[in-house]
DNA sequence: TAATATTAATCAATCGATTGAACTAAACAG
DNA sequence: CTGTTTAGTTCAATCGATTGATTAATATTA
């Protein structure tokens, strides 16, 4: 973890203490879906405190206050979300380069990828209250957006860049490329961020299995077409 | 505007008093920027007064309190983009009941409906701090989200699952038919709410003339390949 | 004993809301 | 036209409650 060397936890990490003791962890969880859920502002330090079980001072203690508390659930979250995506974007590069100009591996990377990135925004527990958490900084981003910029989003895009230019033929750095990139991401992410509409319109009390899969199949479809990659384009029955 | 006979207003109305005092037309201005901004939470009534030029107990004078201002913000909301919003969807109606299954017309109301929404949402500038109020309520709705789910989000949904049930030749009612609007309006919400990653990505300072134009060009021909009306379909280069 | 961790009590500042008086302008009576 | 009433509006001052943060004392463990 990326930290800013705070409190005693570099010296605690040091001499391997625990006393009864993972409170800043349980800060850390405990802050992480409480300011998904209702926002910095929405949350107090004692809610916190009281929700991960700890002394209001400890929150101080571990992290300089609450805006330190903040800055380092960014940290977590990036760290809690590497295992599942930092492979997924390795395959990925590495799949892209593969494939070359073969569009059925075009297409069988792109739906692998989609069906992927979809798997974890809906059904991963720490992706589903960790989303939000990630809107808010987008709409209103903190000193911690550019973090969180680097270290997520900038890498997320990249590599569905390369497979949007080596699908549409057009140069990575191009304009066009980064535009088309922001719509695949904008429609997958769509279904987790409005959630609450989703359910309105379906009817559906959550993502189960079913949904999941009639989801994934659905948006991933729509992708291979945006990008040219549709085996059926054409050959509709009109 | 559907209120609820609220402090003085209606009398006032009746009696044409107006005083110096277009005092709750400032409050609602003021506060629906605010909470757009940097949420309920994130403003106090205090400052809302402020920033409206009013006495903070005009607050509750008007709107008993700052729950029911945030209750009118909304409803404030939905007046204002009704003159954008309505004839949109009427238009959009009429033109796919007129567009039967001609796949040329379907497509030119599709691009049509995708540069005027676009148009909408990085241009008009009030759209553009309502925006981030919307999404506010998708993440974390409040009591007030069923009435701006009702009023906007429902209607809009509907007009373009009649678009993409035409083009896609399947019963508006299906899931698919619902998922599929979700992925068209996912993707160009992106381009508003997720601003600050476009612009990190492309450089941009602001979405000017040409470069929303650029956006609205991509967006709509990705849509139209989604749904099948790409006239260039399957004439690509390979 | 010394470093680390936790605690209850308290700080000034700010929160949303309320009070009662003052002010304004339309309505009314003469 | 004048003076008074009346309803609507604005105001400074203040309410109790809660905010984020700090303190000094205590507990825990190496």
């Amino acid at each position: 973890m990326q930290n800013y060397l705070q409190g005693g936890e570099a010296l605690s990490t040091l001499h391997g203490r625990s006393s009864g003791g993972n409170s800043r962890a349980r800060i850390l969880e405990a802050a992480g879906q409480l300011f998904a859920a209702r926002g910095f502002d929405g949350v107090s330090t004692r809610e916190l405190a009281a929700a991960a079980k700890v002394n209001i001072s400890a929150i101080t203690y571990y992290f300089q206050g609450k805006n330190g508390l903040y800055q380092s659930v960014l940290e977590q979250l990036v760290d809690d979300t590497a295992p599942l995506f930092d492979p997924m974007i390795s395959k990925m590069e590495h799949d892209v380069a593969d494939a070359g100009a073969r569009r059925e591996a075009l297409a069988k990377t792109a739906v692998w990828f989609v069906g992927a990135l979809l798997s974890g925004i809906l059904t991963d527990p720490k992706i589903r209250w960790q989303m939000p958490l990630v809107m808010r900084e987008f709409q209103q981003p903190s000193s911690g957006f550019q973090f969180l910029y680097t270290k997520r989003i900038e890498p997320m895009h990249n590599v569905i860049a390369k497979l949007v230019s080596a699908a549409l033929q057009i140069d990575p750095k191009e304009t066009e490329t980064k535009i088309v990139t922001a719509t695949i991401i904008g429609q997958c992410m769509a279904f987790g961020f409005a959630r609450a509409v989703i359910f309105a319109r379906t009817g559906w009390q959550d993502y189960d299995e079913h949904n999941r899969q009639q989801v994934i199949e659905i948006v991933s479809s729509g992708i291979l077409r945006t990008l040219n990659l549709s085996t059926n384009c054409g050959t509709a029955k009109w």
